[in-house]
DNA sequence: ACCTGAACACCGTTCAAGT
DNA sequence: ACCTGAACACCGTTCAAGT
């Protein structure tokens, strides 16, 4: 018989893999999923990769990073077909707009880390030029659909950012209940125009304001011009 | 010769004052000013207040609403009177939101918060009134004038906690120095889009971009209706 | 009611030393 | 080049105990 030397002593685990960005993102992920994005810190994370939180900064530059690339990997999930909106460029736009909000919706925390480390990988790249194919195909100006790619995506992750924070996080419920408390609890003397316009202010659903809000930016963005870049 | 009792042992110090919601937010704001709202913790302050942090609990419910009251302090500094836009209330409009987009770039940290637990007090309500009041000089519907104030103030948020972030912490500069390396590096084959778009999709200076997005934001409320509501 | 010391359960990041 | 142990310098929040 061949003396077959069968690594059984190293089988505890399944087989530490190697350290690498992909995994290290990729682990990221998992914790996220399971546990929100407050338990991916760079502890738990070395943690979980059988690790000092030391070698984690060998492949990531510091946690802001290590949350943009786990957004990144988040924005798999988009669906860029904007197949549920049909024919036309604006409906499909707006069905993309939709999936885009919708993974941020399920992922509240992520939404106010783009707003600070925009993310720059392979995902995020697909989705921009996903949604500059379709709003140009609007006949705006070049510059017009350059920069509304923008707004569209910083209205979107914005509005994700506040309302989904809302609806997981207790503590921060409070902050909009105290917001609405003093909007309805205002003098109707020293501030009559939140008076007037007070249902209005604090109601509306959030699937109603979203679309008007894709709406609003739409015909704005292609009835205005940018100005005359001077030289 | 008559024994006077100086208090001199008490006199190290300004005479520590009797804790108080105000005094807490006003020693929070000088923190901030002189350190970044980074320093602005519960441990960081209450050592500032001579005391343990356990103690500021009584008259504050947790970080973030400490921030939403550093912040609301700051909006006293917001021109509302619109007096730099000369006549028209599109101009006036145009002159107060840029005094509230100032007072964030220069306290960076601060609109994130604000992204995140909206404040409530009195500068806050302030703003909100004078906004209401010029946007609906406008004629738009009541509704539309109160869900644009929101997209408004959520837009010049969003930008100062993004851009102005840039501009003051290092560690975020890279971020963005890798998106705009990321968008420059891209397949011409596989982005077309972005490819086409490019100069501009990275371009523009912070001033234009902000007139453009109010432009746009205004254009954009003051024709589009708001969905009818169903009952 | 207000205030506090002390504790619990964590953080990010760096650096000298090892392989 | 990659990885690590240990340290530095912090956090938010709670709670039992005091006044």
């Amino acid at each position: 018989m061949t003396a077959r030397r069968e690594p059984i002593s190293r089988r505890e685990r399944p087989a530490k893999p190697a350290l690498s960005r992909r995994w290290i993102v990729d682990t990221a992920v998992r914790i996220m999923r399971a546990e929100g994005l407050g338990k991916v810190t760079m502890r738990r994370l070395a943690q979980e990769l059988d690790t000092g939180p030391a070698s984690l900064y060998v492949y990531v530059a510091n946690t802001a990073e290590l949350h943009a690339a786990v957004l990144d990997s988040l924005l798999g999930e988009v669906d860029l077909t904007g197949r549920d909106g049909g024919e036309g460029w604006r409906e499909q736009l707006r069905a993309v707009m939709t999936s885009y909000t919708g993974v941020l919706f399920e992922h509240p925390q992520l939404a106010r880390a783009a707003l600070v480390a925009r993310p720059s990988g392979e995902n995020y790249l697909r989705l921009v030029e996903r949604i500059l194919d379709l709003l140009s195909q609007s006949g705006a100006g070049r510059e017009q659909v350059a920069w509304g790619v923008d707004k569209l995506l910083q209205s979107a992750t914005a509005t994700a950012a506040e309302q989904s924070t809302r609806e997981h996080d207790p503590a921060f419920e409070d902050d909009w209940d105290a917001t609405v408390r003093a909007l309805h609890a205002v003098d109707a003397a020293t501030h009559p125009a939140i008076t007037a316009h007070m249902p209005a202010l604090v109601g509306g659903s959030v699937s109603d304001r979203l679309r008007w809000s894709f709406d609003v930016l739409v015909n704005g963005i292609v009835h205005t011009p940018v100005p005359v870049v001077e030289d």
